[in-house]
DNA sequence: AATAGTAATGCAACTTATTTGCATATTTTC
DNA sequence: GAAAATATGCAAATAAGTTGCATTACTATT
């Protein structure tokens, strides 16, 4: 991955390009579990965590990490999916946002990490008359894959 | 509501009956909404913090109250299903925790409030080959009824 | 009803997560 | 390459949640 990618992301986004927002973009692309700021925090030292935090909140603003939800402690962060999608395949076009919204987020019980499941969409959901749904996050628990006994 | 229902509630989970924990499920009972434990602090001050946060740490153990995802720091709980009927309708046979573990959650994007939606199940859920599930939560961001423009 | 055993509470202090203000350094634009 | 705008680092503050320990309150039993 070269870093004109990275780059080209920051300025679609109207954002600076510094080493730091690449090498966080680069941190999350090479990781496949959602990460929380301790975690930039443990394998960036470079940076301050302030800085850290600061681009978290700047990437989330800017729609290149999504927030996943969680059961209180710590705030958990994933690749959006359109970045993620144009990051692993740059020839594809980017399409934007269209429906990359909605998916499955998976946190195993046994190992503590979180993974987002893009292939699983979420099913339409029906609220009462007066509700405006706007996202829409399924999150499940349970054993992944490498932790069933 | 009487007393004496609250201390059914606590004697049903062996716990001992402190003024301290009926007045925490009451305010659970009272509110439509989840609460935080900063909610707890505000609203029962003659409590210490400390001992808010074990009365939470303990129901949650117990299943009296469930803790409900949340994009924020902050943890946020709601009554259990089960404990919320039994109060509300206390002729109603308590029947347990049959099948009531997975509802909905829908959180105002306005207003901030977050609330569970009993009557809205969380549709069967399909995940690749070895995951195993354990518990599924399905969370709703939008404008709820009150906030509707 | 008194009491002994156990569990709950309050207080002080601590840890960890996150934020703010401000001075300095780095990017971008012209 | 200089000016304007933005990002970074440092120090310090705030906020959420936890721990240890002494004290108090609940419960089962006498």
């Amino acid at each position: 991955m070269k870093d004109s990618s990275y780059k080209e992301v920051l300025q679609e986004h109207q954002l600076r390009i510094t080493q730091g927002r690449c090498d966080v973009i680069r941190f999350f692309l090479q990781s496949s579990y959602a990460l929380s700021a301790k975690d930039l925090e443990n394998q960036l030292p470079q940076y301050d965590r302030v800085t850290l935090y600061r681009t978290l909140h700047t990437f989330i603003e800017k729609g290149i990490l999504h927030l996943i939800p969680h059961d209180g402690g710590l705030a958990y962060f994933g690749l959006s999916e359109p970045v993620r999608q144009k990051l692993s395949t740059p020839e594809a076009d980017t399409c934007s946002d269209h429906y990359y919204q909605d998916h499955v987020h998976f946190t195993c019980t046994a190992c503590g990490r979180t993974e987002c499941l893009p292939d699983h969409m979420v099913p339409e959901v029906v609220l009462p008359q007066g509700y405006r749904i706007e996202e829409v996050d399924l999150l499940v628990k349970g054993h992944c894959q490498l932790c069933q006994e």
